[in-house]
DNA sequence: ATGTGC
């Protein structure tokens, strides 16, 4: 990115000034290095998402972000319903609620070592990863609705985890006002037998041993030590989640016009929060947050059979889930005044600080667990919400690598099958039903996660409290 | 991200 464009007001904070039909500055959060790297585009995005209705305070984009449909991946920006503002289904991307959650597992790197690959088979045989795939769970259409309207929570009650689960979890496992009946039947067909599978692209399930620390009182709290084997799955709503994003970008672009809404780019499609179709995104969108929650459950559920068969001495108990495509509203200080505004969150991670009711009573002092999942062979960062995240992007921090080249490109330059026998090489075992994917997904193909993460550190978005090294990886 | 592409 051409840094011309931009007024360095930090080490890592730089502004666009509003001109033209911005109504507030767009702020991107970085070390100059990667701003140096981001694409241009990253800085239009900004600048389109900053014109639209009812934005408060800033358009933001995160130290990872890149270029995306309509607004950047990595972009944070919230509205006012009663100053027009809107909700955007390009502003929370097609995998809604797309997230990570890592478990504990109470285990110590020597405890997997001789069982690593036994391990591996089994995490890969009995969890559904790559396009398409399917899971063993059917839902007939009373258990869809009952699915898309109860989440993790849903999960739990059919036998898949354990009621305390719902406590780390975001929302505590279950979005309010989602709406079934705002779903398409189109959108319940394709997700019908699709529960508990990972998909393709940077979803995976990891088994990671905890290599640093930086916190040690937010560690202890989290339940972190050197040597510890987590597990973490990082995937959304599949084919539901994508085909709601498909559809109301449709609508919401066709009825932009009707609401008095010019759109910069036909990409940010959206429409009033107050409007009718505005209500029927939200409660689409909460269903389908349900549905990445209740996935992820199944998934967990599907992990703890499977160790107790190959690794009974673990406990897998749940440290956190976050969803890192999603718009909540939520209360935040606009200028010195409490407001309810609708934080729309695409490739972002919350990253609530102490004190905040939503985050689980044991570190609820501290603030919430931020995950970060790293790319194919990298690490991955525990990171902690702190006050001062509060007034930067409405309490939002990184969440990933943030890919620095095209899928394309990457299957140009790297071969899956050497990918894997390079990691192979280094320890780590990848079990994927794609070679492409894999190539796809080569590290190279990514920013440096370490880089994205001290860059939010220092801009003080998350505090870093742990770096995970991949042991296991199960790719889609 | 995605029954990967209108």
């Amino acid at each position: 990115m051409q840094k011309k464009h931009l007024q360095r007001k930090s080490e890592t904070e730089w502004w666009i000034e509003p001109t033209g039909p911005m109504r507030v500055p767009g702020i991107i959060y970085g070390s100059e290095d990667l701003i140096e790297a981001m694409d241009d585009k990253v800085r239009e995005q900004v600048s389109n998402v900053a014109a639209l209705p009812g934005i408060q305070k800033a358009s933001y984009a995160m130290p990872d972000a890149h270029w995306g449909y309509g607004f950047p991946i990595g972009g944070v920006a919230a509205f006012d319903p009663d100053q027009g503002g809107v909700i955007s289904a390009g502003g929370v991307g097609f995998d809604i609620s797309c997230g990570v959650r890592t478990l504990h597992t109470g285990l110590v790197r020597d405890d997997i070592e001789r069982v690593k690959e036994t391990l591996a088979d089994a995490l890969y045989a009995h969890i559904p990863a790559g396009v398409g795939s399917r899971g063993a769970i059917r839902l007939n259409p009373e258990q869809m609705d009952a699915m898309l309207q109860g989440g993790a929570a849903w999960a739990v009650a059919q036998g898949w985890g354990l009621p305390e689960d719902l406590q780390a979890i975001e929302e505590r496992g279950r979005m309010a006002g989602a709406d079934a009946g705002c779903v398409s039947p189109q959108a319940k067909k394709r997700q019908k037998d699709e529960m508990g599978t990972l998909g393709s692209g940077n979803h995976y399930l990891e088994v990671q041993e905890v290599t640093d620390l930086y916190d040690s009182e937010i560690a202890t709290a989290f339940g972190l030590q050197v040597g510890d084997i987590v597990l973490s799955v990082h995937c959304g709503s599949r084919g539901l989640g994508h085909q709601i994003g498909t559809e109301f970008l449709k609508s919401m672009a066709l009825a932009a016009r009707s609401h008095g809404i010019t759109l910069p780019d036909r990409e940010l499609a959206c429409a009033p929060i107050h409007s009718e179709l505005g209500q029927q995104y939200l409660g689409a969108m909460r269903a389908a947050m349900n549905c990445a929650m209740a996935n992820r459950q199944i998934i967990t559920h599907l992990v703890r059979q499977i160790f107790a068969e190959v690794l009974p001495l673990a406990e897998l108990d749940l440290l956190y889930d976050v969803s890192h495509n999603t718009c909540k509203m939520e209360e935040h200080d606009i200028d010195g005044v409490r407001k309810n505004v609708f934080v729309h969150r695409k490739g972002a991670t919350r990253s609530f600080g102490p004190g905040h009711a939503d985050i689980p009573q044991a570190f609820r002092s501290l603030g919430q667990p931020v995950l970060i999942g790293g790319t194919l062979g990298t690490a991955s960062y525990i990171l902690c919400g702190t006050q001062q995240t509060m007034g930067l992007a409405f309490g939002s921090a990184v969440h990933g690598a943030g890919r620095q080249m095209s899928r394309r490109q990457a299957t140009k330059q790297w071969q899956g099958r050497a990918v894997i026998d390079e990691l192979a090489a280094r320890g780590i075992l990848i079990r994927s039903p794609s070679q492409r994917g894999v190539a796809e997904e080569a590290p190279g193909a990514y920013k440096d996660v370490s880089q994205v993460v001290e860059a939010a550190h220092v801009a003080g978005l998350a505090r870093k409290v742990a770096r995970l090294e991949p042991v296991i990886c199960v790719k889609g």
